[in-house]
RNA sequence: GUCCCCAUCGUCUAGUCUGGCCCAGGACACCGCCCUUUCACGGCGGCGACGGGGGUUCAAAUCCCCCUGGGGACGCCA
């Protein structure tokens, strides 16, 4: 069998969108499990669209997710000499002529074909004539047959086909010379030795007269896989109506790569009833046999929670690494309170996303916090007043100051005034953090330090 | 409209190819209980689906047909 090499041909029209990103981890994924390349093509022949932005921002998203590429990515628009050669010999060999209609008059056909109720596909009406009335503008067409039936095995979708009848002759090159789509990714497929090509099921009715050029053109053609597309919540295709689609965006709102590829891997793909992959496992486990042929739904609320799952699961370290900037960026100073990873400990299994956790981590670099109206006037009464005196002034005298140290110090002065731990606990929290969640009280104080737990209760009392 | 594809809980899915082990399993969400000074985490439990109709068969979520529904394509875009 020969090697595997799949490709990832994003038009650089925009961002990395969620589908993109999927079907680029497919074929990323295939490769890698196969042992094959994986490659990249920038389908930039759309010029008045195509920009150097959006190349850098889906190189940036792929980069993100960790799905890397092994050659120099291709440029179609630095193609143009090979698709120019392969128009050439498909015109001398008779396979494909000029067509000398207009737009409109085309556009008029379409129209009134769909009116009728018909197939709108292109009559034929230039196909046999011989003269070439020089000065007038024309575009080439690819010489399709009219009869017969083409069909082949979809990795995914398995035995489709087509009768050639249903299609019509399409146009490989514009009136000012350029290659289309349909024509460019059959030579740069074939010559780029691409052996599977996986992508997204809108490319299934293109698929047989990209078969059909492939025979033209005497290549092999490749294998096929049309992976089911990823719809939105009312189950129109995923755009931006949908909200955040750009896998950057996720990125910027607190999300891990890892969380994404999970998510990405799982929606369309199974290994029986397993939701967690590591990216070892992933390409241990994934094939083409697995994935389901109808479309799904993207769910948000499945990606937040595997979100939090990797959080919880990722070092302290390296989640320090990843919200420190935004720390810094909001003005706090962070040798002015804990460290941060001892804090990321306590913090991290009560949040969703790492913006979540840094806006929480934030307040405890605070010298000065806001505290909650409500948590005040409910918890900071006359009462607790007292009780936070005597225990902003017991805990001055602490040494170690230390969770365990703190906590028997707790027990002993709630033991000592015949109180109840849920009479001093919330008042305490809400003059520590401003709020009425928290993680457990002792670890609070400790982390907080003496300094900071001191004042910050001094300041609560009214 | 025409062609192509698809159809299991609200969602992602296992099971379908190789019919019986499935009065359908897992996960997210939701609800409840437990843990707990709070909020989370975690644990336990609950709710919840084979689109409809015909066949084939001793037996169908699984095979066949029709219907319905959904999606996609129909560009001198990719």
């Amino acid at each position: 069998m020969t090697k595997v090499k799949t490709r990832f041909a994003p038009s650089p029209t925009g961002y990395l969108h969620i589908g993109g990103a999927r079907t680029a981890l497919f074929n990323w994924l295939f490769a890698r499990h196969h042992g094959g390349k994986f490659v990249l093509r920038i389908e930039d022949t759309d010029l008045e669209r195509s920009t150097r932005e959006s190349v850098d921002a889906i190189f940036e998203g792929l980069g993100w997710l960790g799905l890397d590429w092994d050659e120099e990515p291709e440029y179609q628009s630095r193609r143009t000499d090979i698709y120019l050669d392969h128009i050439d010999r498909l015109l001398k060999e008779g396979k494909a002529y000029r067509c000398y209609c207009s737009k409109e008059e085309l556009d008029e056909k379409r129209a009134q074909a769909m009116a009728e109720g018909r197939k709108p596909k292109y009559d034929g009406k230039c196909r046999e004539r011989g003269d070439q009335p020089g000065n007038r503008p024309f575009t080439i067409r690819f010489k399709a047959p009219t009869t017969g039936v083409t069909a082949f095995d979809d990795m995914i979708k398995g035995r489709v086909s087509f009768e050639n009848s249903e299609l019509d002759d399409l146009i490989i090159a514009r009136t000012d010379g350029s290659p289309t789509y349909n024509f460019v990714v059959v030579v740069d497929d074939a010559t780029m030795g691409i052996t599977h090509i996986i992508r997204g099921d809108d490319h299934l009715n293109n698929t047989p007269r990209q078969i059909l050029l492939y025979e033209a053109l005497t290549y092999t053609a490749p294998e096929f896989g049309h992976v089911p597309l990823i719809l939105g919540e009312d189950k129109k295709r995923l755009s931006k109506r949908h909200g955040a689609t750009s896998v950057t965006a996720y990125k910027d709102m607190g999300y891990l790569p890892h969380a994404m590829i999970n998510y990405l891997a799982r929606l369309g793909w199974s290994h029986g009833d397993q939701e967690l992959f590591s990216i070892d496992e992933l390409v241990k486990y994934f094939d083409s046999d697995q994935i389901g042929k109808s479309a799904g739904i993207f769910n948000p609320e499945k990606l937040l929670w595997l979100n939090a799952h990797y959080i919880k699961e990722s070092s302290n370290d390296s989640l320090a690494e990843l919200i420190r900037p935004i720390i810094e960026d909001g003005g706090q100073n962070l040798a002015d309170g804990p460290d941060l990873a001892s804090l990321i400990a306590i913090l991290k299994d009560r949040v969703k996303t790492t913006t979540e956790l840094a806006e929480m981590a934030k307040s405890y670099y605070l010298e000065d916090i806001e505290i909650d109206g409500a948590a005040s006037t409910k918890f900071l009464t006359l009462e607790t007043n007292e009780i936070l005196k005597a225990l902003a002034s017991g805990m001055e005298m602490l040494a170690p100051f230390d969770e365990n140290e703190v906590e028997r110090f707790f027990k002993e002065f709630i033991a000592e005034k015949g109180l109840k731990m849920n009479k001093v606990g919330p008042a305490v929290r809400v003059a520590l953090t401003g709020g009425t969640a928290s993680p457990g009280i002792f670890e609070v104080i400790a982390i907080l330090g003496k300094d900071k737990t001191v004042s910050r209760i001094n300041r609560a009392i009214r």
